[in-house]
RNA sequence: GGGUGCAUAGCUCAGCGGUAGAGCGCCGCCCUUACAAGGCGGAUGUCGGCGGUUCGAACCCGUCUGCACCCACCA
């Protein structure tokens, strides 16, 4: 041992040579995160002249804590905008939360529950106070995570949608479309849940696959009776007629003509409507209009009575022996008292028919008359959709275009009140005449007698498609919003394309003049487990990634799920994963601690070209094409493959060959070595860099340390030198193949490390066949017969012999399988081997086509020879 | 009913016209002075079925089968 691989040559680091040989990721994270913060990296500066980068953090529900799904949305978001920050981007990650209407009001309900109380008990304003002394621990927690995970946001810029001035803007926008008549009210069937006691938007229903039965009933007497088939009883007290196709021939006499409705002294007539299929069951329906949305329209078209027959909570109102039942009783009830009349004519029989639930409690939806509020969403989502349409938006992956025009072409209007405490309550006021008054931020509400406020508070939605702008302080003008909006890109789920991405796009094209909120939609999938499952607690594979993160380090967490993440496809993750992940960690620590004591240096200029070894040209030759790949994954939100290419660079090719390859130099020392000294401590620092997006905490302790600088998170992103070696690039591939070879021959003669090669041994067993395996399949040639050959020697024992990788083919076959014309085939072939980096030919000759390869093996024999060499004496690697 | 995807190694997935790949798992050898959370070597695939286009198909076209998801909706 010399003792230049012992010290370092020169440089500020000696100290590095502590590094432990494992990295601890606990005793790092909580330190660096809280250096960058009191650093204020995070914070972004609306007076900066730097150009913008731009992104709202998806708010997290106030309830609860961060799953893994958060982590990685998180991931990506980071990773995002640390690079803009390195590349000189005044970047901001905006964070805050979502007051999350119903969710979090049945959370505190349900804690009210516990101690025997409702939130009647308490009283709006006791209860909202309630709520929000909830929010103010919950909250906490939620940030506490985000600062394991890493995340760069600028925390001077919290926002909450219940904030003051996101109340504002609220209320601001909700004036302006009421004024605008994109607001109304109106007495509609809507989606009640009957355990949250409010209305839900259509896309807050869940359809699902439920088991039901379907009975027949006679309608009735004699000549004037009508057989129809219902899975919901109940209804039928409400039921004010029974429709029927205008086509249809069994049911012509009855149109116009009422018949009595069976369990009530009413009678109802029977309608003809095209909505009615007359293959369906008996062709004949009954029409509730109060309690079903098809039945309403019916209902509309002939001009035909509401019969409500049920309360908020699905139980029966009408008087009679059904009062008081929920909806349930109510319909075996019904069905009994039918059948003691003879009136159920066939057998219930079991029927699946999709079901809608409560997004949120999963109570089965009961439709119901109502009066609500409504945004009227055509003219803004004819917006929202041409705003993607013409370009001005672009959605990643482009597949996810379809459902996004699929959605904003077809859209109902919007019920946005909701029969909740926990919301921004509407800013309307009903007077005493039947006056409506919708009062502006700046406005005092009517005070006189007789005033009222609406006491139905507004979906959560509502205020998070505000978020890209409320947030930076709509509606005032603020340098901010001129600085930050629109946001460069939105990262999201696709599971709340409609909820949120649509609703952003119609809210920030209205209130913004036509500017949408965004320019680029990035949508990720879904986190699953490692068997593509989905994650459910009540599944229980639901993982808490603080745990995977107590255990294997953020960066470990975070590294897997950017290497999962192909756009718009759900992610796999498993423990094991994150172990590899977590190697990989120690894999990046393990190869700077080399260089450190090896003395790799990143100050001075590099040296020139004709002073690099092979290795050297080879690996900044590679460097300058992976700095290029990466950027293109990152701009194109492809993370999957950026943190593949470079996870398999920064260990294939730089951990394991080219620093195998500096240690002979290093053991050679002089010159060259000083040479590879700088090269790698250059690779290593653009490889750090790199990676510092996707693995903060790693990448800062050993940036810092390798180069003794302040901090990689304001360090330049590193750019493609340009630098490109074909030449070395493949001198290092044939050594490196031949290498292996070798190793593969050792390996499979059973020799022992450090044992010498024999100098006579059998080569026939071993690597020929994967020559011609190889000359086959690159030539996609099947050979005819069995005339072609192949031969091939190895070095051994230092004795280098040429390859002769020949074959001859049988022409009588082969001149079918390729074409007419040979040349064409050369032709052909020559592109191909010039794809593979070796040059081709083919001969012709009478009866045969001779295939000839020549890989550019003779331009690397020196060092083939210097190899393998080496191998003699460095058994393994 | 309408739409969008997907079927590739034991598992989870890349590849999308030119030598079938990765991670994990598996087998063998090695505690080699950066790393055993490591190193070296290896095995494993009718690339869902059937047709077609092409000199050449995992990849393009057609078709079938099976899955997933979204939307509409089922009296």
């Amino acid at each position: 041992m010399t003792d230049n691989t012992q010290q370092p040559a020169h440089g500020p680091h000696s100290a590095s040579a502590d590094l432990p040989t494992q990295y601890a990721p606990a005793e790092v994270e909580e330190k660096l995160y809280e250096r960058w913060v009191e650093r204020g990296y995070f914070e972004a500066d609306e007076e900066s002249g730097k150009d913008p980068y731009a992104i709202v953090i998806p708010p997290p529900n106030v309830t609860g804590s961060l799953h893994l799904g958060h982590a990685f949305e998180h991931t990506l978001i980071d990773a995002l905008t640390r690079r803009k920050r390195m590349q000189g981007y005044e970047t901001l990650w905006q964070p805050g939360m979502d007051h999350a209407g119903i969710a979090t009001q049945n959370i505190v309900e349900r804690e009210l529950a516990k101690e025997g109380k409702s939130r009647h008990d308490l009283g709006r304003e006791a209860f909202v106070e309630r709520v929000w002394r909830w929010k103010a621990e919950s909250g906490g927690q939620i940030s506490g995570q985000m600062r394991r995970l890493g995340d760069g946001v600028d925390w001077s810029r919290e926002r909450f949608t219940m904030d003051e001035g996101l109340s504002r803007a609220v209320q601001t926008i909700f004036k302006r479309l009421y004024d605008d008549e994109l607001i109304y009210r109106a007495e509609r069937i809507i989606n009640w849940c009957p355990r949250c006691l409010t209305a839900i938007s259509d896309i807050e229903v869940e359809y699902q696959d439920d088991e039901g039965e379907l009975v027949s009933i006679r309608y009735g007497e004699g000549e004037d009776s009508v057989v129809v088939a219902t899975t919901r009883a109940e209804t039928m007290l409400g039921d004010t007629a029974v429709a029927v196709h205008p086509d249809d021939d069994r049911y012509a006499h009855l149109v116009g003509r009422r018949i009595a409705l069976p369990l009530t002294d009413r009678s109802i007539p029977v309608v003809a409507d095209e909505h009615v299929d007359p293959e369906f069951g008996t062709g004949a329906v009954k029409v509730t209009p109060a309690h079903d949305p098809n039945d309403f329209e019916i209902g509309r078209r002939h001009d035909l009575p509401q019969q409500t027959v049920m309360d908020e909570h699905a139980v029966i109102t009408v008087h009679g022996p059904f009062q008081g039942l929920d909806r349930l009783e109510a319909r075996s009830a019904i069905v009994a008292a039918l059948r003691a009349e003879g009136r159920i004519v066939a057998e219930k029989r079991p029927y699946t028919h999709s079901v809608g639930h409560c997004s949120r409690c999963k109570t089965t939806i009961e439709p119901r008359l109502s009066m609500q509020w409504w945004v009227k969403v055509a003219p803004l989502a004819r917006a929202a959709g041409d705003a993607v349409r013409d370009g001005r938006v672009t959605i990643h992956p482009k597949e996810m275009e379809s459902r996004y025009f699929g959605w904003v072409d077809n859209l109902h209007d919007w019920c946005i009140s909701r029969q909740l405490w926990w919301g921004h309550r509407i800013p309307v006021w009903y007077g005493p005449g039947g006056e409506v008054r919708c009062v502006g931020p700046d406005e005092e509400p009517p005070s006189g007698e007789g005033w009222r406020q609406e006491t139905d508070v507004l979906d959560t939605w509502f205020s998070s498609g505000l978020w890209p702008f409320s947030t930076l302080g709509w509606p005032e003008r603020t340098r901010s919003l001129e600085k930050f909006y629109p946001n460069s890109v939105l990262v999201t789920g696709y599971d709340i394309l409609f909820f949120w991405v649509a609703r952003m796009m119609m809210f920030g094209l209205y209130a913004m003049d036509g500017t949408p909120p965004f320019r680029t939609v990035a949508l990720h999938g879904m986190v699953r487990d490692q068997f593509g499952k989905k994650m459910s607690k009540s599944f229980g594979n639901a993982v808490d990634p603080l745990e995977w993160m107590d255990e294997y380090g953020s960066d470990a967490v975070r590294f897997t799920l950017a290497r999962g993440a192909n756009p718009g496809v759900d992610v796999p993750i498993g423990e094991d994963w994150v172990q590899a992940s977590r190697n990989f960690a120690n894999k990046i620590w393990n190869a700077t601690r080399f260089a450190l004591l090896n003395g790799a240096t990143v100050e001075g200029p590099l040296p020139a070209p004709e002073e690099l070894s092979a290795a050297d040209r080879w690996i900044l030759s590679r460097l300058g094409a992976v700095v290029s790949e990466a950027d293109a994954h990152y701009d194109d939100y492809q993370f999957a493959k950026l943190s593949d290419g470079l996870f398999h660079f920064a260990w294939d090719e730089v951990f394991d060959w080219y620093v195998e390859l500096t240690k002979t130099t290093f053991q050679a020392g002089g010159r060259p070595a000083e040479v590879s000294r700088r090269v790698l401590g250059e690779v290593l620092d653009v490889v750090l860099r790199l990676l510092h997006p996707l693995v903060p905490f790693v990448t800062e302790e050993l940036w810092t340390t390798l180069t003794g600088r302040e901090s990689v998170v304001v360090a330049d992103w590193p750019a493609d030198s340009g630098f490109r070696d074909r030449a070395a690039e493949e001198e290092i591939a044939a050594v490196r193949h031949l290498v292996t070879e070798v190793r593969r021959f050792r390996a499979d003669q059973g020799l022992q490390p450090g044992q010498r090669v024999p100098a006579r041994m059998d080569l026939t067993a071993t690597p020929l066949a994967a020559h011609e395996a190889a000359m086959r399949a690159l030539l996609r040639l099947q050979p005819a017969g069995e005339d072609f050959t192949a031969t091939a020697s190895l070095p051994i024992a230092g004795a280098t012999v040429a390859l002769d990788l020949s074959g001859a083919i049988d022409v009588g076959a082969e001149r079918k399988r390729l074409t007419k014309d040979l040349a064409a085939a050369e032709k052909e072939l020559k592109q191909t081997t010039a794809k593979l980096g070796n040059d081709g030919f083919l001969s012709k000759a009478p009866d045969h086509v001779v295939v000839k390869i020549r890989a550019r093996r003779e331009a690397a024999e020196a060092d083939i020879a210097r190899i393998t060499a080496q191998l003699e004496r460095l058994p393994q690697g």
